[in-house]
RNA sequence: GCCAUCGUAGCUUAGCGGUAGAGCGGCUGGUUUGUAACCAGCAGGUCGGGGGUUCAAUCCCCUCCGAUGGCUCCA
């Protein structure tokens, strides 16, 4: 907001006529007169939408500090546009000229011309040295916040966009009233929609995403309300799907050659290394007062490993140096109505592993290598590759004319053609990054697996390798995240469940992650102690018992409802022959088949996914409900 | 953060100026069941929090909190 304060003999004003943005105003403020004030002429600007309360209170000092000066009573507010070329909206402007004048009316008398008129006006100006002043008011936001400097300048970047194909060729691509020139997207339907979300042509459902009804229904994920939006809280089974997801990221990514290490969630906000780091980094952070300093919670694993290699001592015969850490958690403190329920959050489990390289090429070569492994996990999360994710790469207009053959490269590997974003400049502390994001039914990106080459934090953070020649030098800085965020896999699972389902295909979780792998249904209490010690059989199944008093078909719809992959009927014939009677999730008939059958299948199954025990009671009747 | 919509029992929801009704779930009793819902009874609500208008507010207004969609953005 600019204000141009006056210390007037007088200030008359008359309306004349409306314009567009005319408030509406009663008589009584078509015309004011006042003497012996101080006028204050005020352009309400773009830059102070979304913070009128900042505004208002800043400005209202600021008026006060003057008004006390040349000791004045009678205050004139007056909205003049011209003294700004980046005017608001008039809805702010109107929000702020009437927030002044309710913050200064009882200290002085107040009047306020109206917005949006052509207004005849006569001034008459004292003329001494303090009598015209201007100021500008730029609201400082709430105290104690930092703003990225990348977060900043990431509006104004500009980029253009291509496919670049499996052949190495780049096609131009934009969008042009609605239509897509410079490629043929009818073989990548999901491609297409992934350039359309990026440049904002979306054509969005309007609807709620499944997965959140889903994972309330299935007891999996729920929203906490007595913490801050977007910390949610994981009952049992979501728990255990969680943790099983972490252990099977970690444990590939360890046998990747990464060393697992773990370092502090929060950090310094003074320390000079760490602060230019945010200031490259484009997200919010939350900030909070320890006794003796301000802090900032990470948002990701970047900080601890960075400050960790600074000590370390590094031959060029240890790279690439790889590092890993699972975050639990990562904080970003992304914009209220950014969140919605697992796709985007502010606090989540993200594995981050950063490889340092000796150089260029070294980097180029361990980004494939790095590459292969995210493939490797996303696949073994039953995610099919590269069908189910699009891969987009995005780098600057220098690394492109330098590094084409590494982009090529790279979209070979994935196996179909990707989108590719360049930037004119360079905004962050990468220059290249490649994304495998999920396109879900109703057109909205999200990002998982994604690894970024970085050329400024070996040297902002001291991180230095000796070379073959007795030199120091600083490192090329892989970042990887070989699955993404661990919440976002649960998304992409969830929401392809519901994909499935209307597809007329029954939904399930992969059988390594659901919470019963196998329910053992009693026909009546005659064969419950029967069905306890066949449970004891299967080591290493998750196996629960249905022993309430429900009718068998009343049971099996329960288990049915939890997408349980195997449900096996014990009644009286079961227990005279010895076999078992078993429900195949998506298997149309039932199969009869002997104990020892069902445990090779089970296990084949499994395979060598990680395994934990239910997370809950096995008996369904010592069960709480924790939603409905 | 901005704009719009929404918030009624544990869950899904009806009612919308005159003081709240259902289904599911829970509990109790009966039933012991053969491949997607057994029957009956009972308990359960500061109608998201606070403030205001009104003789009277779940209903209208303000504000805060929470959720969803859109904008923007990301793992």
């Amino acid at each position: 907001m600019k204000v141009l304060l006056i210390h007037s003999d007088y200030l008359r004003y008359q309306v004349k006529k409306k314009t567009p943005v005319a408030e509406e105003i009663d008589d009584s403020m078509k015309e004011g007169e006042m003497e012996e004030c101080l006028s204050v002429f005020t352009a309400v600007e773009k830059s102070d939408e979304g913070r009128v309360p900042e505004v208002v209170s800043e400005g209202a000092e600021v008026i006060r500090d003057t008004a006390e000066k040349i000791g004045v009573e009678r205050i004139m507010l007056y909205p003049y546009a011209h003294l700004s070329p980046d005017l608001s909206d008039p809805k702010t402007a109107v929000e702020v000229m009437k927030g002044l004048e309710e913050e200064l009316v009882n200290d002085y008398t107040v009047k306020r011309s109206p917005f949006g008129w052509y207004k005849a006006f006569q001034l008459s100006c004292k003329g001494h040295p303090l009598s015209e002043l201007s100021r500008e008011i730029v609201p400082e936001g709430k105290k104690g916040e930092v703003t990225s400097k990348a977060l900043v300048a990431e509006e104004s970047l500009e980029s253009t966009w291509g496919v670049l194909d499996t052949d190495g060729e780049l096609h131009e691509i934009e969008i042009r009233d609605g239509k897509i020139e410079g490629y043929n997207f009818s073989e990548q339907k999901n491609l297409e929609a992934m350039f359309r979300y990026e440049t904002g042509e979306s054509k969005r459902t309007g609807e709620e995403p499944p997965h959140i009804s889903l994972m309330k229904r299935h007891e999996l994920v729920d929203y906490e309300p007595g913490s801050d939006p977007g910390n949610l809280r994981y009952y049992p089974k979501g728990r255990m799907i969680k943790g099983l997801l972490e252990d099977y990221v970690s444990k590939k990514v360890r046998e990747y050659g990464a060393m697992e290490i773990e370092s502090p969630i929060m950090y310094d906000m003074n320390h000079p290394t760490l602060k230019s780091y945010l200031h490259r980094f484009p997200a919010r952070q939350y900030s909070i007062e320890t006794p003796d300093k301000d802090v900032f919670l990470r948002f990701a694993a970047c900080f601890g490993q960075f400050l960790m290699a600074h000590d370390m001592t590094i031959s060029y015969r240890n790279l690439p140096l790889r590092l890993y850490e699972l975050t639990k958690y990562s904080f970003r403190v992304e914009q209220r109505g950014e969140l919605t329920g697992l796709r985007r959050l502010r606090a989540f489990t993200m594995p981050d592993s950063h490889a340092l390289c000796a150089d260029m090429g070294g980097a180029k070569k361990e980004m494939l290598v790095r590459m292969d492994l995210a493939k490797s996990i996303i696949n073994g999360i039953c995610i099919d590759l590269p069908e189910q994710l699009e891969l987009v790469l995005r780098c600057t207009q220098d690394f492109y004319e330098e590094n084409r053959d590494h982009l090529v490269d790279i979209v070979k590997n994935y196996g179909k053609p990707a989108l590719l974003e360049i930037w004119d400049e360079r905004f962050f502390y990468f220059i290249m990054k490649y994304e495998f994001n999920f396109i879900d039914p109703s057109g909205r990106a999200s990002a998982l697996v994604t690894d970024q080459i970085d050329v400024e934090n070996g040297e902002r953070y001291g991180i230095k390798y000796v070379d073959e020649n007795n030199e120091e030098k600083h490192p090329i800085i892989l970042h990887l995240s070989p699955s993404g965020a661990i919440e976002r896999v649960m998304f992409t699972l969830l929401e392809r469940t519901a994909f499935m389902q209307s597809k007329g295909i029954k939904p399930e979780l992969p059988y390594w992650l659901a919470p019963t792998q196998m329910r053992l249904l009693p026909v009546s209490e005659d064969q419950i102690d029967y069905v306890e010690e066949l449970a004891g059989k299967f080591e290493n199944v998750r196996v629960d018992i249905d022993d309430t008093d429900r009718t068998v078909g009343r049971k099996i719809r329960d288990a049915e409802k939890e997408w349980i992959p195997y449900i096996a009927v014990i009644g009286e014939r079961e227990v005279a022959d010895n076999k078992l009677t078993v429900r195949i999730r998506g298997q149309k008939d039932q199969k009869e088949m002997s104990a020892d059958e069902l445990k090779s299948e089970l296990s084949k199954k499994q395979g060598k996914m990680p395994d934990r025990g239910l997370p809950l009671p096995q008996h369904l009747s010592k069960r709480p409900s924790f939603v409905g």
